[in-house]
DNA sequence: TTTAACGTTTACGTAAACGTCAATCATATG
DNA sequence: CATATGATTGACGTTTACGTAAACGTTAAA
């Protein structure tokens, strides 16, 4: 019988490393940085569900280009607290800016990608030019 | 009379500093890696539209996480030569590579702006709970 | 004429995010 | 029992992308 993965509730730090394309040296660094906090058998770590959601959310976070101090700060938007009412006009600001940053990250991301169409464009044409060119 | 930018067809430094946002080191630090090459009068630099263009980009880029060494790839795609059949299809997939390296990103964007929606929504929730409890 | 204001080159410093050993320990397997 | 496998903790090294400071050269204004 195969393992789901809804089915393992540990995994091992070479484990997770593996699944996530990572070394085991960053993972460690992450938790060095207070960005994880795996369970200990004794000597060593043992990586349980809510660990690999926090890692899934750091390397998503990398990749948009967002620092580990960022990322951190993202992180701790989604396990708050409730809290009280001054605070949450100040959680909603941090919020707010959040997603200021991330709408900019998707207007940059479609220029680039019209321009890579327009680029393509061009390209494509001249290989049909090319073609016929050579007589076909 | 207003100079408009449009008028204007060349900069310094300090004035393309100021108006991206940026110090004059890192404008000159893209120069040394050989992404930007200004005009030359005399002793001073002189930045022209071409210039202009060239920072925005660098600076996009930079916004979506890219290295300058990634930077600088994306923007040879944009000016090049059109060239040989060869090149050209060596040239479609890296732009494809690109391509799928920002819609990665677009998908991650999405998936953020989500939970941070979501957590949003919880915060406000809990302000009209607290609000109802003041006996407003 | 001196003193800002703006520019230049050269060079060393630095923060972030790991990479890369080395030494050590536990377990497991032939 | 010896060796291989996988983990651990230091600790120093490395790359990227500039920051920062020194030393110097031009105008331009007081």
């Amino acid at each position: 019988m195969s393992e789901l993965l809804a089915e393992r509730a540990a995994w091992t730090i070479a484990e997770l490393a593996r699944e996530f394309g990572v070394t085991t040296r960053a993972i460690r660094f992450y938790e060095a940085e207070g960005m994880i906090a795996p369970e200990r058998q004794g000597q060593h770590r043992l990586y349980h569900p809510r660990d690999r959601v926090r890692l899934k959310l750091i390397l998503r976070g990398k990749r948009l280009g967002f620092t580990l101090a960022e990322i951190r700060e993202i992180i701790d938007l989604y396990d708050r607290e409730p809290g009280e009412a001054g605070q949450l006009d100040h959680f909603l600001e941090k919020i707010a800016e959040r997603r200021a940053e991330l709408e900019q990250k998707r207007r940059d991301i479609a220029l680039t990608l019209d321009e890579l169409a327009e680029v393509e464009g061009n390209c494509r044409r001249r290989l049909r030019e090319l073609g016929r060119t050579d007589g076909r």
